[in-house]
DNA sequence: GGCTACATGTAAGCGGTTACATGATTTA
DNA sequence: TAAATCATGTAACCGCTTACATGTAGCC
């Protein structure tokens, strides 16, 4: 896929940014549905420098401290609008070691299970709650610039698809339960 | 992680199988959860074999052509029953590609992206058909197995994610449409 | 005889994580 | 002055995919 250099030259097409403050967005706003640690990041930003979709210069910070602010490219601004405009086709169904487990769960007792489930609903409901704050602060979305109003969407995707694992899972708990 | 060795016991502790068995599994009942391909599971089905986790049988199909038939081992299900039976308590976040790409969406026309969330929409409505066809083979819940149960449930949980999927795509659609 | 499904493996390479490694700057 | 944060890299390893590689069995 190579997925992460799209992910890389968006940030940057938005403005110039160094390694570190690139990790720091895949911790805040991107950690949603996409992530990677520093380890992959700066080798990828090398990558692209070398193939000349971006640039650095190098700033000093303080007395000594180098730090390389790495901006797009004409060429990286192409390939990125590209991606950008292309339809993604596939549907990747993402691995879930929770519902391994259920689908598995005929091997323990049934009010095992229960607990299980249980303890998933707590989870979910907690991020759920973290999410809805969160995306409570956007204010009116009428009056949201473009990329605060992409950042809205992405964002209520996750708090819908947090609401529907709750539902799920006290569906299941009632549906175990009614079994007992 | 290492999950996938216990999928593998998850199975062999239903029903002894071949490898080629198992991969087939993952093409089937599996696939909206987990997935490997053959050429991850049978070095797979070697390190539990050396583990004491698995044992086979070498069985003849026709004249000459040798098969391996897996079956659990004592110390197998005492790991799987431990696997079965722990609490998940961390929340993996799936990348998302499409996500992705309409946080970055910013980048492209108006137009486009809402062309980009339909054909998404298309996707995802075709796929959700597809499972709840599925799904309606199930027949009456109160009267499955244990297993089928557990197959309904996690059915169900990817029956409800493409609903939700739609309907956070449509509101999209409908905010996108709103701006033009 | 030819096609599809059955059946089992290995090798190269990619994407990603964890750990190793170092050092400067800022703030309490 | 100690701790947290800023800042940049590398190495080993794991999980997984794609491709390579081989051969049998059953069916039309």
């Amino acid at each position: 896929m190579g997925t992460l250099k799209y992910a890389l030259l968006g940030m940057l097409s938005r403005k110039s940014l160094t390694g570190y403050e690139i990790s720091k967005q895949f911790e805040s706003s991107l950690c949603e549905f996409w992530q990677a640690k520093h380890s992959q990041i700066y080798p990828e930003l090398k990558a692209l420098t070398n193939a000349d979709l971006i640039e650095f210069k190098v700033q000093i910070s303080g007395n000594v401290m180098e730090k390389k602010v790495y901006s797009i490219t004409e060429k990286g601004r192409q390939e990125f609008l590209q991606w950008a405009e292309k339809d993604i086709t596939a549907l990747t169904v993402p691995k879930d070691e929770f519902r391994l487990q259920l689908y598995f769960s005929d091997g323990i007792t049934p009010k095992r299970r229960i607990e299980l489930l249980q303890k998933q609903l707590e989870l979910h409901k907690k991020y759920s709650a973290y999410l809805t704050e969160k995306i409570a602060g956007f204010g009116d979305i009428d009056t949201l610039s473009e990329d605060d109003f992409c950042n809205y969407m992405v964002m209520q995707s996750g708090v819908l698809r947090e609401q529907y694992m709750c539902s799920w899972l006290k569906n299941c708990i009632r549906m175990c339960k009614k079994k007992l």
